[in-house]
RNA sequence: GCCGCGUUGGUCAAGGGGUUAAGACGCUUCCCUUUCACGGAAGAGUCACGGGUUCGAUUCCCGUACGUGGUACCA
């Protein structure tokens, strides 16, 4: 058996979106699992949606998720180049070979023309409005025209595309990995175009084409492509032979939360969750759109997300490790239908894979949004220290500026509201006194200073529980974070004690 | 409109002719903790509808409804 080769295929239009990573995701995990290539190709046919960035944006999303294309744009390969664009004298061969064959033709139609004949189908009443075995032969093309006419267009320069000749009254069938096999009416496909005027392949003809001399062995894609699937089917069995095809599997789609429709960069943005993999700026407008990245998702969570929206083991288990996705997935155990996009759930494997990372994993990604919010980290011992004692808070990795903050400087503020009602002037020495115990103190770790603070509450008779609210109040501001005497050993003695002084002002 | 694909709790989903129809997220309650989380326990909530086939259908078949995708010289 030849070896597996997949592809993704994006078009460098803008921003990486949820379905687009996934679709790598499950090409990838196929690949690694057969041993076999993945490759990413970038199909740039259409110059007029080109968006300038929007390539290596792609790129750097591919680098977040930690995969690597083994042949690429950037990392080259046998078969270069991985850029349709570049590629483009390659394709109108193919097309003029399927117009010798009779299985294509030259259509010299305007825009305005088509638009006439379907207005003009309307009339008729008929259900399709397409450019077909039907309608092509009142059209403008080399199907109806005589070869002298045609021949004497084509030399004079006309503007014409390649158009594919679908026959009527057959059947098209293939079968999908995920969805078994689909049968089309070949009276209901179009004859689309193949080439366009300017010379640049439509996706039909490129995709065929690319996959073909590249060796695909498995073609992987999103759910809206089934309708053209037939397209596809027919290209291959006229240009290369069906038993070079690759296997297909068309991939459920990823829909919006609450309403209908498939997830779009609107819905995030209308929802308040994001949509793309990192932080998109169009070039354009300027307008930035959040990335999960940016946001403070780990790839490892990303990913483990998305791999369980539309795909699922069998088993109850929901983490994944990449490793262990590889191991376990399987085209087969792929859903046919779409799924709602739930963000909830994303957080969740989030706060599930930073409480699962360790602190020393975990310390440089935190040094690093601690840093972008003016939070410079010096000492990453101690951040290892802080970032296990408040990981299993953190759901985000944004989190962790308010939730580890407070272990760097002392609050600005302190939640007066949760200790004045109660304060008494007991209570003021008793956080006196205190302070001269722990000062006299040998030790400083968490127990040490639990036990003074226990006696100590004993002997004045308070409860130590009245007591330790405050204490949490003074030391972090406010009512979180892990247990107050584990903040104060790793504050240090000088630091609570600072802190503690502070407060007794702020509450006299 | 036409064509394709789909339909298990609010969401992700396991299962698949006979089951008390898993599990997870979210929600509620309780325990732990005089903070916030974590952890633990419990709870509410489901097989779209109508016909078949069958001793028996959530599971198979056919319709209907609904959803979704396509219907571009976009991918």
């Amino acid at each position: 058996m030849s070896k597996v080769r997949v592809r993704f295929a994006p078009s460098p239009t803008g921003g990486l979106h949820l379905g687009g990573v996934r679709t790598v995701l499950f090409n990838y995990l196929f690949a690694k699992k057969q041993d076999g290539s993945f490759i990413v190709r970038v199909e740039d046919t259409d110059q007029s949606r080109y968006v300038e960035g929007a390539e290596k944006y792609i790129f750097d999303c591919l680098a977040w998720c930690g995969i690597a294309a083994d042949e690429s744009v950037i990392a080259g390969g046998p078969y270069a180049p991985y850029r349709q664009s570049e590629r483009k004298d390659l394709y109108r061969q193919y097309a003029e070979k399927l117009v010798q064959d009779g299985n294509a033709y030259y259509a010299f139609d305007t825009p305005e023309e088509i638009e006439t004949m379907r207005e003009f189908l309307k009339t008729t009443g008929s259900g399709s409005l397409q450019y077909d075995h039907n309608s092509r032969s009142r059209m403008n093309n080399s199907l109806r025209l005589l070869p002298e006419e045609t021949q004497a267009l084509l030399n004079s320069g006309t503007p014409h595309v390649i158009r594919i000749k679908v026959n009527a009254n057959e059947t098209v069938q293939f079968t999908d990995m995920i969805r078994g096999d689909i049968t089309v009416d070949t009276n209901n496909v179009d004859d689309k175009v193949l080439l366009k005027a300017d010379g640049m392949p439509t996706y039909h003809l490129a995709v065929v084409v690319d996959d073909y001399l590249m060796k695909i062995t498995h073609a992987f894609r999103g759910e809206e492509w089934v309708p053209s699937a037939p397209i596809h089917i027919l290209l291959w069995k006229y240009l290369f032979g069906l038993h070079n095809m690759p296997h297909w599997a068309h991939l459920p789609l990823i829909l919006k939360p609450d309403g209908n429709g498939k997830l779009s960069k609107r819905d995030g943005d209308r929802l308040g969750f994001p949509v793309y993999a990192m932080d998109w700026t169009d070039p354009k407008t300027g307008d930035t759109t959040k990335g999960f990245k940016e946001l403070g998702f780990l790839p490892e969570a990303f990913l483990n997300m998305l791999a369980m929206l539309g795909w699922n083991p069998g088993t109850e288990q929901e983490i994944f490790s990449m490793d262990e996705l590889i191991q376990s997935f399987s085209m087969d155990r792929v859903h046919t239908s779409g799924a709602k996009f739930d963000f909830e759930k994303a957080k969740w494997f989030n706060h599930e894979w930073i409480k699962k990372l360790s602190a020393s994993t975990l310390a440089p990604l935190v040094t690093n949004t601690l840093a972008q919010k003016n939070l410079q980290i010096t000492d990453n011992d101690y951040l290892v220290k802080v970032v296990d004692l408040v990981k299993e808070r953190c759901t985000l990795l944004t989190d962790f500026y308010e939730q580890a903050g407070y272990f760097f400087k002392a609050p600005l503020t302190l939640d007066e509201a949760a200790v004045k009602p109660k304060w008494t002037t007991e209570k003021n020495n008793f956080f006196e006194e205190f302070i001269i115990r722990i000062v006299a103190a040998e030790n400083f770790d968490s127990a040490a200073i639990e036990t003074i603070f226990k006696e100590l509450a004993t002997e004045k008779n308070i409860k130590p529980g009245e007591l330790q609210l405050p204490m949490r109040i003074m030391l972090v501001g406010a009512k979180f974070g892990p247990g107050v005497f584990d903040i104060a050993t790793t504050i240090g003695k000088e630091q609570t004690i600072a802190r503690i002084k502070t407060a007794l002002e702020i509450f006299k």
